[in-house]
Order: structure tokens, then C-alpha cells, then sequence
DNA sequence: TTTTCCATGTAACTCGTTACATGATTTC
DNA sequence: GAAATCATGTAACGAGTTACATGGAAAA
């Protein structure tokens, strides 16, 4: 439902097709969107059906016609009711990663320790993308923030993860 | 991929039928992973036939025979496998929050607030449950704390977004 | 001239959920 | 005796991805 919001969202702003729809969101949003291509086209064709777009076929050289969508009333009040939806509603993270860390105890505190080490790296590499992305015009801007805040707590926390189970020889060692 | 983990790391531990793996989980991760009677079935069968488990049927009385599961040595090279690609990879965290955020701008700041304010009562409450989940064991403790942490930082978050958003005439009115 | 880009589309598949059905057994 | 619990199963659906196919236009 996010993905017609997105749609709609961006097709209110100005019309275009569905190509041009992809590449905007992968350009532009690929942070916190990963909408497919074939996705894209399903959805628009759905909207159209339900009389939420007006596609306006663009005819151009000997390539397939761009369809350029356009909202009607209908897609208007329906990205209303989603926008509203959306911004009301607590959506509940899952996390994934987290089967793992449930388990941990089965396996050496060093593998473990490396293991997750790896994860880290990877962790603060998105980070450091989330923390380079130029910044964004008006309410955009809010969700590369909100991106931001949530790696930190992610890293922290592994941290204090990986403090946790490090084996004490680290310490003997010294 | 992470929810065979699940099962093959709960079966490692004790044998289990589906019902019962299905109620453990339930009852005990309620918070983290929420696995659907279907889908555990699904997946007990399916990895049986992968040869990662094997089902001893125990008839008692005139119900279904329940069938015990029970990890082969497939399956614990499984586990492994999947819990060491478990811990080392980062899964990026997708926030379908976020789309309406980008959108903020297309409504009057008092209702962004208000619809907001409503997504902050449902993220306290989840935080409040969170931190009333009694302690558990071994490293499961991690998952909650965790999800605490998370919680909190979606709190502060919200909170900053309400407060930037929030319309002047707040502070006229006073 | 070969590759990349433009622009669409679709068939098959995966993963998971929903919504049922069955029927004995225990609890209220 | 009604309701909840135990224990399985399955058919249909939904959202989304993968992996293709087409074919002209622009760039290398």
C-alpha cells in the first residue's frame, strides 16, 4: 500500500510514465525505496483500472509509446486517504537479523565476535552512504535524517553486542 | 531464510511438533517474529524433504497424530550455515513510514501533528510492552533489548519530526 | 559497431497469509 | 452441553521479484 502512496505522491507532483517513475525512485530515493520495474508497471496498471490514473500515450520515434499518468479525483482522494493512513499509523519493525543473535550462544565467542564483525562493516558502510546522500529538498530530507538516527542506534547497539560477548582473553592478552 | 533458522535452532535445542513449535513461538517471541501456523507447517515439510529433519509420529487418543521433529545431521550443517550467514550479513531495515513523511508537506501542519500524535500513541505503547517483556534467557535477551532500543530511538525521532513540523501559532496561542 | 539507454510488457515463481476443514479432548 | 484447546492440513490468494522478450535510439 506504501508502494501506491509513493505512486501517487510523486504523480501528484508532476505526471509521468512509467519508466521515468523507476528511475526517479532508484535515483532519488533508492535509501529507503526499492520499488522494481515490473512492480512499478503492475501498479500503475492497477491504479488505472481502479480510475485513480489517466494514462495519456506519448508516441516518440519507433519505441514502444510513453504512458504518462495523470491523476483523476479518484487518485486523489485515495492518495488522501493513504497519506493519512500512513502518517497515523506505527508500522512494527522486524528485524532479522535478530534470529541470529538469539542463537549465539551456540557457537565459540570468537567466531561470534567475527561474525558479527563483518555485519559491522557492512553496517557502517551504509551509514556512511546514508551519511553522504546530498541533501534532499523539503519533507525528503526528513526520512535520510530519520535513516541516519536509526544506523547510529543500529551500530551502537552492535557494539555493546560485540563488548558483550567478547571472550575475557582479550583483556589476559594485553 | 530466517525463519527456518528459527525452527531449526528451537529443534536443536528440544524436539518439537508444529503445533507446539508454533505456540513456543508465540508465546515466547511474540515480540520479535510472528510465524503463522501455515507457514511453520509449510516449512517443518519442506525441510523434511530437504532431509534436514525427521518427523516420528506419536498417536495419542483419536486426534491427529502429532509428529515430532527432530534435526539430522543435514540439518544441523544447515543451521550452521544459516546462522553464521545470519550474523555476519547487515539486512537493511525498510521504514514503509517513511513514504508519507516524504509527503508531510501536502497537508496542513495541525493535522500532520494529530495524525502523528496517533502513530506516537501506538509507538509508545509498543515501547511500554516492550519494556515490560520479562527477562529471558540466554542470549534471547538480546532480541528485546534490541527492539528497546529501536523503540526508543523511533520515539525520540517522532518526537523531533512532531516539533519541527509543529506551527507557530502553538507558541501565539499561548 | 557494439554497448548502453529508452520503454514497455509478461509468465513463472517465492514467500507468506487468510480462511477455511476436520475431529477428538479437555475445560467451564 | 457449549466452548476452548489440541493437532493437523490445504486451497486460494496477494504482493512482490526474477528473468526473460522486444526493438528502436543514442553513445562509446
Amino acid at each position: 500500500m506504501e508502494r501506491e502512496l509513493l505512486l501517487l505522491g510523486l504523480l501528484r507532483q508532476t505526471d509521468m510514465h512509467g519508466y521515468q517513475l523507476h528511475e526517479f525512485i532508484h535515483r532519488n530515493m533508492a535509501s529507503c525505496v526499492d520499488l522494481k520495474k515490473a512492480t512499478a508497471y503492475y501498479l500503475l496498471d492497477k491504479m488505472t483500472e481502479s480510475g485513480w490514473l489517466i494514462p495519456t500515450e506519448e508516441q516518440e520515434g519507433g519505441r514502444p509509446p510513453r504512458r504518462v499518468y495523470q491523476l483523476t479525483e479518484a487518485g486523489e482522494s485515495a492518495y488522501q486517504a493513504m497519506l493519512r493512513e500512513n502518517l497515523s499509523t506505527h508500522y512494527e519493525a522486524r528485524f532479522t537479523g535478530d534470529i541470529g543473535l538469539a542463537f549465539l550462544d551456540s557457537l565459540p565467542a570468537e567466531e561470534a565476535v567475527n561474525l558479527l564483525s563483518h555485519r559491522r562493516t557492512a553496517l557502517q558502510a551504509e551509514l556512511d552512504a546514508a551519511q553522504t546522500v546530498p541533501p534532499h529538498v523539503g519533507t525528503s530530507q526528513l526520512v535520510i535524517e530519520h535513516l541516519v538516527r536509526h544506523l547510529r542506534t543500529e551500530l551502537d547497539w552492535l557494539d555493546e553486542v560485540i563488548r558483550r560477548i567478547e571472550p575475557r582473553s582479550e583483556q589476559e592478552n594485553t
